[in-house]
DNA sequence: CTGTTAGCGCATTCAG
DNA sequence: CTGAATGCGCTAACAG
């Protein structure tokens, strides 16, 4: 790397402005470079970008000239600019243990290939929803980004300019590609470790009515029961809304009435969390007194005194799949599976116990 | 004159643009909204900003229209139009379980401010490592975001258009406000606690030599130790550069030997968690036969076998403080102390044991 | 080889 | 009240 640097050459550098850009107080722009260098934007353009037909000489004397403002082409003019970005976007309702275990997922794919990776969070606005998706796809999509991964949307019928995927959609998807894990598998699996522990009385937290996995979850605790020759007491399902102040609330009526039960099964780990902590708040020893069963596996669930027992969902594994995925689809490629339903497993710790005997 | 085809990249399909409308194969523009309802682009622009100036009727046509035809304004666009742009940006090299946390933390501290987030990973390139921040800084600040929060700097020297904070930067910064973890008292903290437990043969495995946090971390080892009047031995300090493999390698070293340690300190629970794995391989029980203590407390420490004594850095706060910081800088108010130290404290898991005795 | 021209989508003057 | 003109920073045609 020659620094070729032209001496001065009687140049027109009687713009002060010009030496003053060093400053920087203000954002380095491809104009101020191209005064700076004595050339044109087009040809500043050209030697960041590699293009053809710029002498040597120019490009390195252009090249010192950037170095030394320190500039970098900004995104939002290139991206306004661009049909292409090479970002890929993840739309997130907000940063919570499922959303930022996806993200790891997500960064492990976008290693090499060429993509960057932003994250956009809603910031959990409460008042527009419904429908975040929708409007930050829209503001995104086709200037920003050039696909985007959705985070348990609650919206799938999108209509995006861009390739788009769905982890864990609130609603059964057929519009768009999806990730998603064996709800239904899991929440057996979880609900026949009950069973086979001796429960009978086994209570169910659910998540929300409006979301399939939740509704697989429910619809696998009912299951395993059957199997098992257990009839369901209704009084003993109840709705957290996967959120844990409902459940809360939920588990304080469920265990403080004469025939509680003596199991639990959380739709979620947040709930299966709450309901512990209600356990502990009436007395009852989690697991001697009370067995809870939790769903997704969060960092979190291991924190738990007790640690808690629950179903894994490979939420890395998701992110993973679902950038994987998406990248398949903005290079043009026809992926083999558009739906794809990765497995769930029981993950056992000490928040469950044989009833009335000896622990697990 | 046509006006609604676009003048390259056009392999659009040769519908008209009213009636396309309505598939919005394409990014839905202000263009299209302004021509489907028969006004200009700058009377749809008031409409949407909710500026004076526009009848009452002409305002709810409009907006019957945006509405229909689904239209969101480009992030982008305005961006590049706007000073302004109510965003602010993480910058992380990766999404790992520490930035993640930092991340949640910053999440808490946006909510209700008026303010969105955007996480945007570097994506963990090495090629580039050193100096990535002032790269993104560059390419977003100005722009897209409004000011940044960048976690784990390698460089602080950054010269940059709007307001930056750094969580627990590499070097000793002064240049920009700061947030980090009282990373001496912590490190004498969990040494003390070895030290307590009888141990005197005490490892450590340190961190990245050119980090601030790292030789502070050592330096609470080596303070800790003088004080209860054990001396140093310089054999039983061994680099871990805050990678596992790194790591992996020094605890080999280290356990395989004559005279091995009893127990070991490692700059961070990434480490600590690979020192653990390696005693495992080499026949040693954990706690019984070493004691681990690591630092930060990522929640993975507390999934570990066995789980994890470490230092706690609250990270979660950090990330909110950073956060609450950056809010002021950009409104102009003057934060009381710009560069914030949180505390540390131990986390006793079951990782440690006493020196030949009964467990702690 | 290099500069000039023309927008990307939007918000803001300033005229009608 | 509304629209035409201007420019944010950048890239891609087309001229010189």
């Amino acid at each position: 790397m020659v620094q070729t640097v032209p001496p001065d050459g009687g140049d027109d550098r009687d713009e002060s402005a010009a030496s003053a850009s060093r400053q920087a107080s203000r954002r380095v722009t491809m104009q101020q470079v191209a005064v700076e260098a004595g050339v044109s934007v087009s040809t500043v353009s050209k030697v960041i970008n590699g293009r053809y037909g710029i002498s040597v000489a120019t490009a390195s004397h252009v090249s010192g000239v950037i170095e030394r403002l320190g500039y970098e082409t900004s995104l939002v003019a290139r991206s306004l600019r661009n049909q292409r970005t090479n970002v890929i976007g993840v739309l997130v309702a907000d940063f919570e243990p499922f959303s930022t275990e996806v993200l790891k997922g997500a960064a492990d794919a976008i290693r090499g290939s060429g993509f960057e990776l932003v994250a956009y969070s809603a910031g959990g606005r409460v008042d527009e929803h419904v429908g975040w998706e929708r409007r930050y796809l829209s503001r995104l999509m086709g200037t920003l980004v050039d696909g985007a991964v959705l985070v348990t949307p609650t919206v799938t019928e999108v209509d995006s300019d861009g390739p788009v995927v769905a982890i864990d959609p609130h609603t059964g998807s057929t519009t768009i590609p999806t990730i998603t894990a064996h709800n239904l598998q899991g929440a057996r699996l979880g609900v026949r470790h009950l069973l086979d522990l001796g429960h009978t009385r086994i209570a169910m937290v659910t998540g929300r009515e409006d979301l399939v996995s939740a509704q697989l979850r429910e619809q696998g605790f009912r299951e395993a029961l059957a199997e098992a020759g257990v009839a369901v007491d209704e009084s003993l399902v109840v709705p957290g809304a996967f959120e844990a102040e409902v459940a809360r609330e939920a588990a304080m009526a469920l265990l403080a009435r004469p025939g509680r039960p003596t199991a639990v099964f959380a739709a979620s780990d947040q709930m299966a969390l709450a309901v512990i902590e209600v356990a502990h708040e009436l007395g009852l020893a989690v697991p001697t007194d009370l067995s809870v069963v939790g769903f997704d596996n969060i960092p979190e669930s291991a924190l738990a005194d007790p640690p808690l027992t629950t179903v894994r969902q490979p939420i890395r594994d998701m992110g993973h799949d679902a950038v994987a995925l998406l990248i398949d689809l903005i290079e043009g490629r026809e992926p083999a599976d558009l739906h794809r339903t990765l497995g769930t497993d029981l993950v056992l710790r000490r928040s469950t116990h044989a009833l009335g005997g000896m622990p697990s």
